[in-house]
DNA sequence: CCCTGATTCGC
DNA sequence: GCGAATCAGG
């Protein structure tokens, strides 16, 4: 598609309305946003709504201008951030209350979220908008969010229980969780 | 992850 | 001149 006269004032025009370079891409068809981007600069009418512009001059010179080695990154890795055991369970089939009450630490007091560490459950005891609220604060295997009871009631698998309540033989680990990557 | 505009550069 | 690729923010 050429940058025909017609087409250029179409882009002049929303471009000046204030639409965004994808939204006229695809009004104009046949383009991208980039050639629309690209066009409007070329025409010299790039910033529309900028009552500053602070811009200390963009910083990727250096990533074009070298030859790019590209060692093949190492892994994107979706980072996993700390456990967020979010709702309380509050409307769950019988006991409202986790097996397990928290754990008061060394100095009397209970895990808060300031005082939770590394290894610390981070099972969230009572209701998260109460002062009360805590977390379990028992001590957990390397990189596991929960104590291994916890573990247990926080990823109950879809598995059943047998009829007699109990809950069908895991392994050791915290079920089957450890997915992706 | 979606989107934005900005920039560079091979064509 | 063109626009894909890429970057930097939101």
């Amino acid at each position: 598609m050429a940058w025909t006269e017609d087409r250029v004032a179409t882009l002049s025009k929303l471009w000046a309305e204030g639409l965004s370079a994808s939204q006229i891409a695809k009004q104009l068809g046949g383009v991208t946003r980039n050639a629309v981007i690209g066009k409007v600069h070329r025409l010299g009418l790039s910033g529309r709504a900028k009552p500053s512009r602070p811009k200390p001059a963009k910083t990727q010179t250096t990533a074009r201008a070298t030859p790019k080695p590209k060692p093949a990154k190492a892994q994107p890795a979706t980072r996993r951030s700390a456990a967020k055991p979010k709702a309380q369970p509050s409307s769950l089939p019988v006991s409202t209350e986790p097996p397990l009450e928290a754990k008061p630490l060394k100095d009397g007091s209970y895990a808060t979220i300031l005082t939770l560490t590394d290894h610390m459950c981070k099972f969230p005891i009572g209701d998260p908008s109460a002062d009360e609220f805590r977390f379990c604060g028992r001590k957990t295997d390397p990189d596991e969010p929960y104590c291994t009871p916890h573990s247990m009631v926080a990823y109950q698998p879809s598995r059943r229980r047998n009829s007699s309540g109990k809950m069908i033989s895991i392994g050791p680990a915290p079920t089957s969780r450890k997915r992706l990557r």
